[in-house]
DNA sequence: TGTTTTATTGCATAGCTATGCAATATTGTA
DNA sequence: TACAATATTGCATAGCTATGCAATAAAACA
């Protein structure tokens, strides 16, 4: 893992935990994989294909969101089943896209408006 | 600002907005600023006390934030006032405090139940 | 045991971020 | 106009992050 002091994840002095939580989210890949999991449980190998990345990487997203509790695994045979803790995490990423959906319309008012 | 071809914020190729708008808040002085928004609007120098770093720093946290559309400002005479647009902005971080708060539980028990 | 499948690390790297200090605006005031 | 207060950029930099490829590990199976 790419974690040779910090793996916070994000910068450096970090007090408040949420700047953690909200550094996770803040990958496409990671709220692709989040969004996956809302269907079920996957394992690595399932989730690969659908995010152009290497499954090395999706690996490694899946350890991050792991590490700060946010999906828990199942190991079966050589398979590793990744999902979701807690259903209010999909609610925030719904909350989000409400949000950025009334800003972009507020600013397209704006220029609109000119 | 640093933004010489990012300033997306966060990595690279972002296809989902919700990317940008979770970089946003994968900060602690942005946490922090938000958190002091909640009692009204506030101006640049009244903010940098509080966050303990260079007020040319919050200047450029709160650009980020208004840039993203969860800030708006007004000016007034020499001093620039900020507020937070959309109230749904305070239930993310609350939300967001309340899960890991479970999570922090959860694996606290885990410890003990060793 | 040797092989195949699945998943995770070691290593190297391009690119982004947060921060401070100094230099500039901008606005209000003596 | 000269000066003070507020706020924003230019520049340089330490430190982090995401990613790919190769090497390894782990499990199921012939």
């Amino acid at each position: 893992m790419w974690k040779k002091g910090g793996w916070g994840i994000s910068n450096g002095y970090m007090e408040d935990p949420r700047t953690r939580f909200f550094a996770a989210l803040a990958c496409d890949q990671r709220i692709e994989i989040i969004k996956l999991l809302r269907e079920g449980e996957r394992c690595t190998t399932e989730l690969a294909p659908k995010l152009r990345v290497d499954i090395s990487v999706v690996s490694r997203h899946l350890a991050i969101l792991k590490h700060l509790g946010i999906l828990v695994n199942r190991k079966e045979g050589v398979n590793n089943y990744y999902s979701v803790t807690d259903e209010r995490i999909f609610k925030i990423l719904d909350t989000a896209s409400k949000i950025l959906k009334d800003i972009s319309e507020r600013q397209s008012n704006i220029v609109a408006n000119l």
